[in-house]
DNA sequence: GACAGAACTGTCCGATCGGTCAGTTATTGT
DNA sequence: ACAATAACTGACCGATCGGACAGTTCTGTC
């Protein structure tokens, strides 16, 4: 049953949102009352959290991969230059992007394509026989589309929370 | 006053959501009652539909490009692959990019690096002097970034939507 | 000063939200 | 068979939402 909702959660969480998404809605999906929801889940937040427990290990794991691959300075500073270009990308639909220069210049930085195409396929997944450019253009295009629409945005708090996290994960002082 | 509620409403949906903002929240905002908002703006919908009128301009001048680098079927199956793309990226954090290898194939397609460079101009921005390969790079991970938190997504009414009205951008039959 | 219309507000409404709780039904161990 | 526990539910609550509406204040014209 857990499952169950789970399953119907994501779908819908998917589907419109988290705020979208009400606690009837689930419960109608499941087939079950709103209130057995609230017997297998504390509250509502709590089924969004064991939604993106998985994502989150994803991430740390992303993140443990960029700092082997440039360093501690460079990640640091591209983990900061990323939540900002995230912020800033949502807030104005245009990026930016300030302040990650140091991945470019940091002699320890692989081919920036092979960089790329692990990105690619580890972020984003690729059909068979698609170059990881073009599997990047049409995920660029998806920002565009994915932005274009209102979305809820990090606030300051969820900010801070996400680049100390990320900082955590990468073993960095904050 | 027009433009200090679009202001004001711009932040906050940007900071929280549609849905997170409430028309009392922007009314404190701006300093004024909520009914006021009402005055100027028949609905709440209509404060964001303003707000998009830009955006949604924008993204017309983009597909016009594409349709001119990509001919009418490739831009079509683009324009469709694009929309499922952002939709599937939404709901499972990873996309499976299929049905736009026609863009690879395509005889009139120009050279991946120029189309890249026009969009990671025209959409992402780029500091001076930063190879548009990082700035799309750098996008990538913004997008798990932004996708790696609860957001609204298109339901299957806006996404229809979405795709028709792209197609009639492009001068498209549906 | 009188008036008109635009700008604005306080107050109320129905609907819906997340969440609580007492009570009912199903399942399990002995 | 029976008690204990897990699973589940209907009814309800306070809070908040978007929106409606009558009435008030501001601003400009004659």
């Amino acid at each position: 049953m857990r499952a169950d909702i789970l399953d119907s959660a994501a779908r819908l969480f998917a589907a419109h949102g988290f705020r979208g998404t009400s606690l009837q809605d689930i419960a109608s999906d499941v087939g079950c009352s709103k209130a057995s929801l609230l017997y297998h889940f504390t509250n509502k937040d709590a089924i969004l959290s064991e939604l993106f427990a998985p994502v989150g290990r994803e991430f740390d794991v992303l993140l443990g991969r960029l700092a082997l691959l440039t360093g501690e300075e460079a990640a640091k500073a591209a983990v900061a230059g990323v939540v900002d270009l995230a912020l800033h990308f949502r807030r104005q639909v245009k990026i930016l992007l300030l302040g990650v220069d140091v991945l470019l210049d940091h002699p320890d930085l692989p081919d920036v394509d092979d960089v790329t195409e692990q990105l690619v396929d580890a972020l984003v997944g690729r059909a068979p026989g698609q170059t990881p450019r073009v599997a990047g253009w049409m995920a660029l295009l998806g920002i565009f589309l994915t932005s274009a629409r209102g979305v809820d945005i990090p606030d300051e708090t969820m900010r801070a929370e996400l680049t100390s996290g990320a900082f955590r994960t990468l073993g960095l002082s904050s």
